[in-house]
DNA sequence: GCTGTATTCAACGTTTTGGTTGAATGAAAG
DNA sequence: CTTTCATTCAACCAAAACGTTGAATACAGC
């Protein structure tokens, strides 16, 4: 005879499906792609440094829990968020690990090296700093995200190609760099080569997904 | 030698502990309890029809996580939630697994049996007829929760003695019972019991936890 | 001190999850 | 129709999570 379970057991049970979704980094990473926008399976399994059969089982889990979304498109199949109530969630739990887990208070601790200059500059102090035209807003994530939607204006250097196209970059003014989220590693190392190189460059405090749920302007060239 | 992780890995990985910990029904429904008030382990383990060791050892879990507090009170140890923003992640899972989840959705239909009358009772709207005493606000969680904090002239009667002590409820007003949150049962099972006799009753959209993070007023007696 | 009660810990077997490998499927291109 | 490439599936082992048991710890009351 199986189990009977309680209604509300079966509701926990099923957002706990979201929880375990939730509940490995490789998939909070994939997850973190996917915010930028569509990728295939393999582009992902690139990305993250996955095997490709490990990334599609990953990918399945976060379908299963209702999180992406996966569309035949020729011979691949992209994926995206199913839901942009997922960045709430994500940020939730970004807030509930910086101020209760020692570990990432640490980490972050030892990203922002450079300390006081690098504090992040908030979304709508960009807007209306970039509005006035006294900053460059510039976008240090791949080609390919930035094709999918990015801040109005924006200039886009990938970080690896930060280094050789530095002379792009105007030198009176300051510059925000922006990524994919609050914690990207890419806006911080652009930031830190930028000082490095005498500019004056702030991070934005959130990415691009975060952005766009605010409601800002995103454009897609 | 020790596995080299990069602080991105690293960061992906605390996260991955928070999800972790939300991915387990028997957690889920602990925090459920919690963010009613403080509780004793014992106390939750009956509550949640776990064994004292289990309980303690989800508990750690959350706590490891720091999702919840432990203080030691003589012989009991009581656990809280460590953070309201833990809330609002509950509420964004409650939201996706609606949207996205087919048991869910017809686990909440099967609740919903009594359909149009029984569309629940926004937050604001009960705030503004409470005001105006057209309606009763039932309490249908345990004393001990209630006594923790309630809504502003709230009447508690413990969904078990509902049958018993429905005479006590005035007949001429409409009814908004609430519970735990928008998913518990109780408030569910008191509107169904309250409209079997007669009663014109409704459901609160929230619980309490929901209405206090709203920043609604919530006494202590 | 001793006793009773609440909680945690350690050890154990069971179940579930994670990742790899190699084969199968689905669609496009020749 | 065969080849090719992206993706999924199935089988497998390794690792982690679950739950129980019984012992250990912490505190209150005597």
């Amino acid at each position: 005879m199986a189990k009977t379970a309680s209604p509300k057991q079966q509701l926990f049970e099923q957002l706990a499906l979201i929880g375990r979704a939730l509940g490995h980094s490789a998939r909070l990473e994939l997850l973190d792609y996917l915010a930028q926008g569509e990728h295939s399976v393999e582009d992902l399994a690139r990305a993250a440094r996955l095997s490709v059969a490990n990334t599609s089982k990953h990918l399945q889990q976060l379908r299963a829990a209702g999180l992406v979304d996966a569309r035949r498109d020729g011979k691949y199949v992209r994926y995206t968020l199913a839901d942009e109530r997922l960045l709430d969630m994500l940020a939730a739990m970004r807030g509930i690990a910086r101020t209760h887990l020692d570990t990432v208070r640490d980490l972050l601790a030892s990203y922002l090296q450079g300390r006081d200059g690098l504090e992040p500059v908030p979304a709508h102090d960009l807007m209306r700093r970039a509005r006035d035209g006294l900053v460059t807003v510039l976008d240090v994530r791949p080609a390919e995200e930035y094709a999918q939607g990015h801040i109005p204006g924006a200039l886009n250097i990938p970080l690896e190609r930060l280094r050789e196209r530095i002379a792009e970059l105007p030198v009176d003014r300051q510059i925000v760099a922006y990524c994919r989220g609050p914690w990207c590693v890419l806006s911080f190392d652009a930031v830190a080569g930028l000082r490095a190189a005498g500019f004056d460059a702030r991070r934005l405090e959130d990415g691009l997904p975060e952005w766009r749920r605010a409601g800002l302007p995103v454009v897609r060239e």
